[in-house]
DNA sequence: ATGTGACTTGTAGTCCGTG
DNA sequence: ACACGGACTACAAGTCACA
């Protein structure tokens, strides 16, 4: 598993925590509802501007996001 | 200051402690030495797929790579 | 409300150089 | 060793119709 694949679960993670659908979520961070999808889904090859606007409307500081244990390598 | 520009100077931060040349963590990257330059000055939207081949390069955990003080909000 | 394939446009990323 | 620039190609951004 790819550190894009990694990038979209945490996402996933991280909305469903605070009950946000994806459409909510998208908007939030002024991106598209597909685009989103794609994201989370790890079909997207995003650029560090669009993480950092999809890390940022998900109300978590840029250390946070990435202090979970599906970043340390080796994961399947 | 933007991730982008965060990013760029946690690299810079990471290789200089390694003493790495920008060329000799370009070539463990797998990736263009000018680019390199450009991505440690934050002047490129970089991709997630480069980002993690940098990480990589540095020998660093996903995790601890962002696990700086500087990934919290409001820097300059 | 989520997922997918297909598409166009802008830019990421490469490769050649210069100081 | 680093930064920057021009010219080029590959690919991400962004949107849509449809399921």
């Amino acid at each position: 598993m790819n550190l894009q694949e990694l990038f979209g679960k945490r996402v996933r993670e991280l909305r469903q925590k605070q009950e946000l659908s994806q459409e909510a979520l998208a908007f939030k961070a002024g991106i598209d509802r597909t685009y989103m999808t794609s994201i989370e889904n790890g079909k997207r090859n995003v650029s560090i501007q669009n993480i950092e606007k999809v890390i940022t409307a998900l109300d978590v500081p840029v250390k946070d996001f990435f202090a979970s244990d599906i970043f340390i390598e080796g994961k399947k």
